[in-house]
DNA sequence: AAATAGTTTAACCGCTTGGTTGACAAAAGT
DNA sequence: ACTTTTGTCAACCAAGCGGTTAAACTATTT
């Protein structure tokens, strides 16, 4: 995890309950673990942070953070879309690869609380950001470059074909039929792979 | 979920134990609560499945064994590639639009323990499958039907388009700014739209 | 109809959980 | 110098957890 150089205590609470809540979720998760993980008393973790709950919010909102700003930039550079993409997928291939357990985390937890992204990612994923897409991608169907597809489409498209695969390695290694190693191979190669299975599929 | 006709008390807690399990997760879930859905003593968890973990292992079972075979089944027909895929995209985002918590427990639940599937899954999922689709694509590349892709990447491909969109339900329609019934549509239109989508990524 | 086996229940048990308390020490303010 | 604030800890607590028990109820066998 996010190594704190300080020995400040709430850091280093912050980054312990990071690790815990991130793997086992908020009911996996125990407090005597965070806290001896930071190597701290626990009652340090409520002096700090007050319950579990409000702890836990704290990781997620990192989590939230840390994740929506790759996406926004990348969309919102210059590039031609074709270049954006092979941009996207490469960086963020390799990004949730780093990060692995997040996207996981973040799904999860936002099943068990539909509302918890209301007051977190409506500031980082705003309106302009959708419309920018949405009319860059208007102009290329007008000039006959891609198909005529929605914005909405062809962002589940990319997302979905860099981050599940990542997400469901456990589960892909014994269909496939893969060790950890090579099914790592399979994802260094998606980077590339991925872009030109999009691009392909969109252009005219 | 899966209503029993028989008053059988096994098979009503085993239906209350997929419920609650699928949707909280094996540490979310309680066993008083699980009683109480079956509307029986909770004793009587004990008394048919011994503990929390075995009641879970039937869970979990269940689950794999409902969503394996929906694979197996269509890759095993004998049509054409491209129709395969047509028809494999359209049943299984049905499906899984059905059974939307299934998935993600399975992903969840595997991941904290990634032994439990080798002694469920590999009879299902076996060595002839694989090769077959292997040997199918093997032959379109040579006929130059389509472009040199791997049969696990493509694998990766379909599974990800169709269940990622589904599984983000709740992330999405805040990220894409839908409500549940616009959300719904996007995904009714993608059983056509993700077989489109990969035909014509893959076709020369 | 008595005995037996199978099913269900309320009450209980030991343990772990998130959270609290009060004592105490180290800074910081005066 | 001493008072107040801030940070830390071991010990504790009530609640909730998975699991057990012994007795009662029901169906089956003899």
């Amino acid at each position: 995890m996010t190594k704190n150089k300080e020995n400040n205590t709430e850091a280093l609470i912050l980054d312990a309950a990071k690790d815990i809540f991130q793997h086992k979720g908020m009911e996996g998760a125990r407090m005597q673990e965070i806290a001896d993980k930071a190597g701290i008393n626990k009652a340090m973790l409520h002096y700090y942070y007050r319950s579990k709950q409000k702890l836990f919010e704290a990781v997620f909102k990192s989590a939230i953070n840390l994740m929506a700003p790759k996406v926004v930039e990348i969309i919102n550079t210059e590039e031609h879309l074709f270049d954006k993409i092979r941009n996207f997928t490469d960086k963020y291939i390799t990004f949730i690869s780093k990060h692995s357990y997040i996207p996981l985390f973040i799904i999860n937890e936002l099943r068990r609380n539909p509302e918890i992204l209301k007051t977190t990612l409506d500031h980082n994923f705003d309106v302009s950001v959708r419309d920018k897409l949405r009319e860059e991608i208007a102009i290329l169907i007008q000039n006959k470059e891609i198909k005529p597809i929605s914005a909405e489409q062809l962002f589940l498209d990319v997302i979905s074909l860099c981050v599940f695969p990542i997400i469901t390695k456990p589960l892909m290694t014994v269909i496939l039929d893969k060790n950890n190693k090579q099914y790592d191979e399979i994802i260094t190669q998606r980077k590339k792979y991925v872009a030109d299975f999009i691009i392909n599929a969109i252009k005219y």
